[in-house]
DNA sequence: CAAAGGATTGAACACACGTTTAGCCTCCTA
DNA sequence: TAGGAGGCTAAACGTGTGTTCAATCCTTTG
């Protein structure tokens, strides 16, 4: 597709520009005098269109948020990691933006979380009810745990991947990791219930001291 | 313990001031001038002492890093979290600063990741051997999961907490997921293993792909 | 006690960067 | 064709902030 320059408007190219930049750098190391030159304007031009960098920003997320929640209306959470794995370099941006946006706390983080974390909640109950996936007594947490795990292996800290041997995260990287990820949801990591009925028991015990 | 002025160097409140504010602000967002008013000195004798904000930060980096990578000897890398829960107003800045400095792929950060995944590779394997923990293939791959999803879990970024219901990061959000891990730990999440032999099978089909 | 060396400070400097402003060019329109 | 509106630019402005500097205070030592 149209990667740069062509006939895309003025204030379409900056706002990718800008997206490029508060993806790579985050939003508080990036300049606008450099969102500017990646998209062949000036930096007043950029102010002109958007009023201010905040409100630069606050576009961005709508556009890029927008385009992940009505993906993931679409194909579903847990196919975002999948489908990200197919063809990573359209994607990857994409990703890199909801991480800093989240990292950052953006409104517009905020709704697509909450529309993850739903999303997942009713893939789970519909695959308990459907017997493909086990009972649990705490649907909501459990599906915060998948968000929340599906999430940090798309952000993946340099020092993680470099633990792999891989110098950059990359689908090479989601390769290494995805038959583990599914071993462990398949069978678990203990061997037996030991540990899981001990945490029973301490939660237990540090409930009562709390409530008497 | 002492928890600020006192008998303390000037050099050492300058470190712990700058520790606590990276931690709350981030490494750009903190000024000299606030770290030297927290610390109760002028912005000149930060840079007196420390030569620049870098160099400054390379410090508090070792400090702090260095005091976890000694903890998650003493105690492995699994503890982190039950140390964390049981007593989180002492661990909270250090988990914090830690967090940021993995995000911000600082030096010292690297040198800590590295360490809590041998840990957890070793502890795994140790449990493998003994029969408490399942084997698996891929035990490097695993221990950076499990290495993952606990550094996940203490940054929790605050929209997921708030999916719980929660509107801060905190012990009780800890012991809201505490009980979902465990069972995942201990049953897995799919009730049979038909997903993960179409991963396999998937994988391997891409496999052939490349290798052709 | 006097000299010295480090700790400490307040003011000044330098630079980066968001934003403002005045003006230019272009295109539409009456 | 004249006028105006808006896209667009270059330069300037102001501020926040890392850093430097000269001066002062304190402590130690010969």
């Amino acid at each position: 597709m149209c990667s740069a320059h062509s006939d895309l408007t003025a204030q379409a190219k900056i706002r990718d520009a800008a997206i490029a930049h508060f993806a790579r750098d985050g939003f508080q190391k990036t300049n606008l005098r450099a969102v500017a030159a990646t998209a062949g304007v000036s930096a007043g031009l950029v102010i002109h269109h958007f009023g201010s960098k905040e409100k630069l920003r606050s576009v961005c997320d709508d556009h890029v948020l927008g385009v992940l929640v009505r993906r993931s209306h679409e194909a579903g959470t847990a196919d975002l990691l999948r489908e990200f794995m197919s063809n990573p370099e359209e994607y990857h941006l994409h990703v890199r933006y909801m991480v800093r946006a989240i990292e950052e706390d953006t409104p517009a983080a905020g709704r697509l979380v909450d529309t993850l974390v739903a999303e997942s909640e009713s893939i789970l109950r519909a695959g308990m009810a459907e017997g493909s996936i086990r009972p649990y007594s705490d649907v909501r947490a459990l599906a915060v745990l998948t968000v929340l795990t599906s999430l940090a292996t798309l952000t993946m800290a340099p020092p993680l991947t470099r633990a792999l041997g891989f110098d950059g995260f990359g689908p090479e990287v989601l390769r290494r990791l995805a038959l583990p990820t599914l071993e462990l949801y398949t069978h678990g990591l203990y061997a037996d219930d030991a540990p899981l009925k001990a945490a029973r028991a301490a939660l237990e015990a540090s409930q009562e001291k709390r409530d008497e």
